[in-house]
DNA sequence: AATTGCCACTAGAACGATCTACTAGATCGA
DNA sequence: TCGATCTAGTAGATCGTTCTAGTGGCAATT
């Protein structure tokens, strides 16, 4: 009997405690909570009753001081608040909670910086992975870092040029290029890229399917017609005006992701043009905004629950074997045709487009109409 | 020197080590690393210098065995694929990094169920708090087991009837009382409320607001004009386009969040009507969405920032002091007067909108657009 | 009767920090 | 010169698990 009998400074049941509840040592107490064969079933519920009837909750902190592993990862996510990728969170978390682990979530507005800093700190909780989608700009050493600490990693929709790491996507060539040829068979041969960025895998793969489609129709790519314009709605409402104002204006836009063919949308609702009938718009992800604008989206749906599932296994196996070679699994695309894209105007009804974007700068709508743009802007200068 | 010299197993650094190449004791080089001013700067510059050398990573789950506290909370939401809710989601985890906690998680897809067993893993780890938005018919008892426990929470934008809690959020009966005032000075008698909710406190809080509004200018309120339905796209769709049926249809509707009112904007849209002129519309959140809508929807901002800074604050302030007093805070609503409210259609006008409503169940319009909004509905089943 | 194997369980050392209670030595005032 | 005070640092217990290397006892086998 010690000193301070019973006098616990923390007021947690701990092992001990069942033991001494029990008459048992404290090892078959853990072992009993670990559901461990070598216990035979009188013996477990003996235990278990007193560990319930004591209000006993278990300390995985302390456990994994002793096991080494937390059960934790780190879910880093370049943008959160974009819908896409909102749903693959929950999707990703869902497939955690079903494995019994559990995220630090880790929003990192696509910079860098904080994406190291986020790194840096779940390190220090030792988690057993982590799953990214990478900020833009990311530089692959830091994937190099992790591979040398031998912390598991899975990249996710974006992927790292240079480096062997798991990665989990839709195949953006393929869907690009997709794109390209059902508005070349349309009759489309003017046909825009808005949202082109380097900075992303997404962007550079999606930017090589558009060429790929143009290029086997014939068509030489023209620069003009490839915007680079960061994936916003105001960003790309804007582009989509100055597309039309062209000489040869585009009579379709192949877009980044569906929120930046919202702001083309919206740029031809607000230059009084008829979406699809004047001019055809594609988007990217199909989010569940996509399939209820007016017209509807003509999107490339890439399935969250697919991501989320094959994030985790990714994670999971790369645990299991830090020695694996890198797996890269291309989820399935599934094409939605909806009412954006459909056959071009005639030259006449072109001209008359190409007017209206001009008119665009110089009517008092400019003024009404900016001002709303400005006024999204405020509301999306983090998206 | 012991047995096994150097063999470590887990290959991690540890105190021990820097304090073996700094020639100090691991009490020293505890009380470095977390700048204890005892230590004088030589000694601390010496420390450092080995620790960096040998790439040390601190332990936090090492030292929250010791300390209790693990600077971790749970952050429990009904569904983060609500923008509005995503948006917060990020809010509050910014506000966490900058006091250097992390978080924890988890969405609850507004099951109680699924809520209760995050909160139960949550514990496990030993979190210092959890804030959260509680799922929809959630038993107060839960937040009770937790005070019992004494674990720390704060509830933020859902609050939680007969129990002593922190809260942050808007003060949703102001806010629906404003638009139901501003509907009424435009001149609409007619008002409907679409979304009504009874199972969560803002669907009760907005509808005793509006309740108020009509009561105050002498209006009693018609039942018939109160859907409670979930708050969803195709719901809020498919209810509009019944109220506008209605023998004495209503000239507005003030819906419970921005997500119905694009339903309702859709419905008016769909059977050819003019959003505003034929049928006002008043949303709540003031997601990034609805500046961006033609016509922009007029709606009742609250700052996500002010939620998640307010959130953290109260959740600090309570685990500083378990014992003060439950805070609720309201933070300031931001009325966004747009173009979705208008002043009411005249007679003649109403009957014209009622007879397009009433056409929808029988024309061809239907099977298309019902297809749209059954596709919709896959969409969106879970949000 | 001795050996083997198995069953049911256990003592005590880890894991990597923190924290309490100390000490050795320098400095200072009287 | 002596005790008091201060500075700089330390030994060792501790947090709540898991894990290694056992133990004692019983039944079956040789």
């Amino acid at each position: 009997m010690s000193i301070s009998e019973g006098a616990r400074p923390t007021g947690r049941i701990t092992l001990s405690d069942i033991a001494q509840a029990a008459g048992v040592s404290r090892a078959t107490v853990s072992l009993v909570l670990r559901n461990s064969p070598t216990i035979p079933e009188r013996t477990r519920q003996h235990v278990l009753q007193h560990a319930e009837a004591l209000g006993y909750v278990y300390n995985r902190g302390a456990a994994s001081l002793r096991t080494d592993s937390t059960h934790i990862v780190g879910l880093v996510v370049h943008d959160i608040t974009n819908p896409y990728f909102a749903e693959i969170v929950a999707a990703i978390q869902r497939e955690l909670i079903n494995h019994r682990l559990v995220a630090f979530l880790g929003d990192t507005r696509d910079s860098p910086e904080l994406q190291r800093n986020f790194v840096d700190t779940v390190r220090e909780y030792n988690v057993d992975g982590i799953i990214m989608s990478p900020a833009q700009g990311t530089d692959p050493e830091l994937i190099a870092r992790l591979q040398q600490w031998r912390l598991p990693c899975v990249l996710f929709s974006r992927n790292l040029a240079g480096i062997e790491v798991d990665y989990v996507g839709g195949d953006n060539f393929a869907g690009m290029l997709h794109h390209t040829r059902y508005l070349l068979s349309l009759g489309h041969r003017r046909i825009a890229l808005v949202g082109a960025n380097k900075m992303i895998s997404t962007g550079r793969e999606r930017l090589e399917g558009y060429l790929a489609g143009l290029r086997e129709a014939g068509i030489t790519p023209d620069p003009q017609l490839i915007i680079p314009c960061p994936p916003t709605r105001v960003d790309a409402h804007n582009s989509l005006i100055r597309l039309l104002q062209l000489a040869d204006p585009p009579t379709a836009a192949a877009c980044f992701n569906d929120v930046t063919a919202f702001g083309a949308m919206l740029a031809v609702q607000n230059l009084g043009l008829k979406i699809g009938q004047d001019v055809s718009i594609t988007g990217y992800d199909d989010v569940a905004e996509a399939g209820l604008w007016r017209p509807a989206l003509t999107t490339q749906r890439i399935s969250c629950e697919d991501i989320g599932r094959e994030a985790v296994r990714l994670l999971l196996r790369r645990i299991a074997d830090r020695n694996a070679p890198a797996e890269r699994v291309m989820v399935p695309l599934d094409f939605k045709v909806r009412q954006t894209a459909l056959t071009p105007p005639s030259p006449a009804r072109i001209t008359a487009i190409r007017e209206a974007a001009l008119a665009w700068e110089q009517t008092g709508e400019q003024a009404r109409s900016e001002d709303a743009v400005l006024d999204a802007a405020q509301d999306l200068r983090r998206q």
